[in-house]
DNA sequence: CGACTGGTTGAGTGGTCTCAAGTCCTGTGG
DNA sequence: CCACAGGACTTGAGACCACTCAACCAGTCG
């Protein structure tokens, strides 16, 4: 590996964000002997379901889809992960496999960290522990809540709320909007908000028409939140 | 409160499936003093959504439904529970309200740990930390399953699977069949499948013509398994 | 140039929801 | 004991939303 590329936990931007920021200075650096950097281009499968993981992905750059298959071959994006974030480590930690599979939707670098030594490092670190139990509490929350908006509301709702989420969660602000940063095709949008291709690409055409969202290139700009959260019937 | 009533978690039956299998008898019995116990009539709310926890419950006896409300008022029930599960420990952890409500569908016995005397004898419990992180985990997987679950599959398939996890959770074989012990409304079954009433309705008298359940009484019996997840499209 | 990927639109259909009426069951009070 | 109220359950009819299938267009890349 080149040293230059290396950097350490320590410093990492990400890391006041990350599941890392409750560890001191002196345990982040402990961090750098037991991981390898890795990066992975557009498309590129980081792991797929079935697999043992082998260890701990965590975030420097780039986006993945976490995502499940169906029987019929649709696939449902269970979350999406930017730096900072966390991946595979509910199966990691439950000792199964993986449930589902993570694709890569902008080129990404990831530390990886190996599965032994990762736990030998996490035990006794009590604060860790505390974090890690955080983080999937709230996963858990908003699957649930999720749970609820997929059983309940309409496709139509469940589209404007996914829009809302993706600003929120990956959207800058620019003028006249939030621009959503992340390079989504329709198909993925639709596997977000568990529909179809054709329902989204109309959908999305009739928030067009009604100035809710605009498009500049590939890139989705929300125009008009409130209409938006009007539609997904939040708040 | 009645000492013959009382019952030490170093002894109780459910402990060998519950979050508290980790303690040893020593830890057990100092969960004693910290419980307090609580007794619960059908139809009852143990907790809203929106409130504060203030500690954890710990089933002794009966079941209860934990679900949200959507704005419409229509709920979806997020789990069932029963003897040695626990209830609130999500947001108890990450320090939220509530976001789902859980009420009584059998008369309920719990046991109730106050919140900060819990924290304080989690504390340097590494084993019990790890396990409520397994917990976390089962049930964040289980989340993500339903989740696709509701996404891609039609009403009828859900239905049907519905029925198999209620028979794997809470069924007792007899003979033709495996006997679901609680006692479900119509209502509840369609929230747990993420429907209506109605469709619901339709949906099981179809399955009860094809001889694929039974009614005997207010319970359900399913009569030919296989025959449910082939409508299911598990396996 | 053709192949390919991503996006768009149309037509048709079927599943699910809604509204509505009615039945069955159970518990309650006269 | 019966009458009755209310809840749970059942069934029907109609509307509509979302899915499927299919054709087609617009870029992009070799």
């Amino acid at each position: 590996m080149n040293p230059l590329q290396f950097l350490s936990c320590e410093e990492c931007t990400n890391r006041p964000k990350s599941l890392f920021s409750c560890l001191s200075a002196e345990e982040a650096r402990q961090l750098d002997p037991i991981k390898t950097m890795r990066h992975f281009k557009r498309r590129e499968l980081v792991f797929t379901s079935g697999k043992k993981p082998s260890g701990l992905f965590c975030m420097s750059s780039g986006y993945v889809k976490v995502f499940q298959t169906g029987l019929d071959g649709r696939e449902q994006i269970v979350r999406l992960s930017g730096p900072g974030e966390i991946l595979g480590y509910r199966a990691l930690l439950s000792g199964e496999e993986y449930v589902s599979s993570a694709q890569v939707l902008q080129d990404s670098r990831m530390c990886f960290f190996d599965k032994w030594a990762f736990f030998q490092f996490m035990e006794n670190k009590i604060h860790l522990m505390r974090r890690i139990m955080e983080w999937l509490c709230q996963d858990l929350r908003t699957a649930e809540e999720r749970l609820r908006q997929l059983a309940q509301k309409p496709v139509r709702e469940r589209l404007a709320e996914t829009l809302l989420i993706l600003g929120k969660t990956f959207g800058k602000s620019v003028k006249m909007g939030i621009k959503i940063e992340i390079r989504l095709t329709r198909q993925e949008i639709a596997e977000l908000a568990g529909t179809v291709l054709e329902t989204t690409v109309r959908h999305l055409s009739e928030f067009k028409r009604q100035k809710l969202i605009r498009f500049e290139g590939k890139c989705l700009i929300l125009c008009d939140e409130a209409g938006l959260r009007k539609i997904a019937r939040q708040n």
